[in-house]
DNA sequence: AGTTATTATTGATCTAGAATAAGGGCTTGC
DNA sequence: GCAAGCCCTTATTCTAGATCAATAATAACT
């Protein structure tokens, strides 16, 4: 490796790496710690008590659960569990994935900081997917019965609370797109955008930035082998677009990444 | 063609073409003339006023615009139109899909009788996909502010229409899963079985419907080109699992198709 | 009814990405 | 500190499905 690790596990961290390390950033938005309201949560503005004001807050605050954080691999919840909740992630990432016939995960989300997981399970009461941290996490639960209770009394919450599912099927719809007809090049590259944009949206570099998933996620996630996955970084990088090293990505040219995809860019 | 053609615009209907005939099929559950209440329409106990007293039904009905019914072609809203209303398919049956930047378009949806359109635009105002109905078809359009109003005056309301877009959720999902990791032959048996079921839902044949969309339709949805639908159609017809006519398609043999796609067949 | 445009089928070739194989770097646990 | 697993990369071969091409069947238009 040619560059300094940044992958010590207690290395002290300096400008660079902190920019980098986003778990450890996601921390000074919002800390594992439990002992934090939504009031005071940095991801206020992002999360659920989005548009909501102060009293509204308050009320919101006393349906979550903040759960003790969650290991790497921990699950949240498992296919076919019974469905309770929906989940905000705090800090860390989680992805969501489906066990195929044959064995094998396929994998169907991956969720950062201020997103919600779960919505698959509140028509059939059974979750779809199973739903595993991918490094040291934190979350918050919301009891969906009361949840909806609460979008009840809330004009505001009920409003909001549309909004994150037509945002949800508005994201699948692209994804759909995507897998359908764009090869793995664009696959991977608008991928490589959509994590950038996302960590922009919780005040994290969008050019520099540690993915919390393995090459193989990426590749079930895409509908991509691992060794396609590696053999796109790998090219990408010698086109100049992006710089890999190992998890630590940078995206060195943008706009080149958007012209993968077929957006202008101005 | 060795079976007797029920393309015949003008037709008179015989017990097996009635049960073949999809648009007419469902214009005996509910017309295409706009005068009718969603109290007294066939479809209420799939579509939005499932779950609803009669006093909650006539306040739906309320706000609920039965426009005149639409030509096949007729387009019910255009990606990047603002967002002003969900859409109750009432018969006949559309495709939402967008157009790529080399000005093909990729399908990403069908839409059948009590089935809702329009969700994907609710989060970002703007509609994100083009939708266009595939024959005769009328609609029921619900204003979404209004329907947000409703949805706070009546629990059951807002409980329902979170289940109906947590079912778009779940099956967006799906489909990620059929994308990434399954086969041609995979994907259509899979397409098949839930036309099949949908069909079922609004109460005609699960084994014999016309399709109301094109082979290239099926094939932009399913990230495939026409001459691979066709070629698996023809393919599963050697094997005596479907029987094809056209868009006449009859399903010979429900377990193996479940076979195909992995599917217990008990 | 006759013409044109759209839709569907079938065959022949080509290619993007899968599968297979194999080695090396990290991480984790004893 | 060493061993056992992962995880990632790279090279080689192979194949499912795309692309190209040509024709037939249907539907739509005048």
């Amino acid at each position: 490796m040619n560059t300094p690790s940044i992958q010590g596990k207690e290395s002290v961290l300096d400008e660079l790496s902190l920019s980098v390390r986003n778990e450890s950033a996601t921390q000074k938005i919002c800390p594992h710690n439990s002992n934090i309201s939504c009031a005071s949560c940095r991801l206020n503005e992002l999360c659920l008590p989005i548009a909501l004001n102060k009293t509204e807050i308050h009320q919101l605050d006393e349906i979550v659960e903040r759960n003790r954080p969650l290991k790497k691999g921990d699950h949240l919840y498992r296919q076919n569990d019974e469905f309770r909740s929906v989940f905000a992630v705090r800090s860390g990432s989680f992805k969501s994935y489906v066990l195929s016939d044959t064995g094998q995960g396929r994998v169907t989300g991956f969720y950062l900081p201020g997103e919600i997981i779960g919505m698959d399970g509140i028509a059939s009461k059974h979750y779809s997917n199973s739903t595993q941290s991918l490094e040291h996490s934190s979350i918050c639960e919301i009891p969906f019965s009361q949840l909806e209770k609460l979008s009840h009394q809330l004009p505001n919450l009920q409003h909001h609370f549309f909004a994150i599912m037509g945002n949800e099927i508005a994201k699948d719809q692209q994804i759909h797109t995507l897998l359908s007809s764009y090869s793995a090049e664009e696959r991977t590259a608008s991928f490589l955008l959509g994590l950038s944009s996302r960590y922009a949206r919780v005040s994290l570099s969008p050019t520099r930035f540690l993915l919390p998933m393995t090459r193989s996620d990426i590749g079930e996630y895409l509908g991509l082998t691992v060794e396609t996955v590696s053999r796109i970084f790998t090219s990408l990088q010698k086109k100049g677009l992006i710089e890999v090293n190992n998890r630590e990505i940078e995206l060195t040219d943008l706009s080149a990444l958007r012209a993968i995809i077929g957006v202008d860019t101005c």
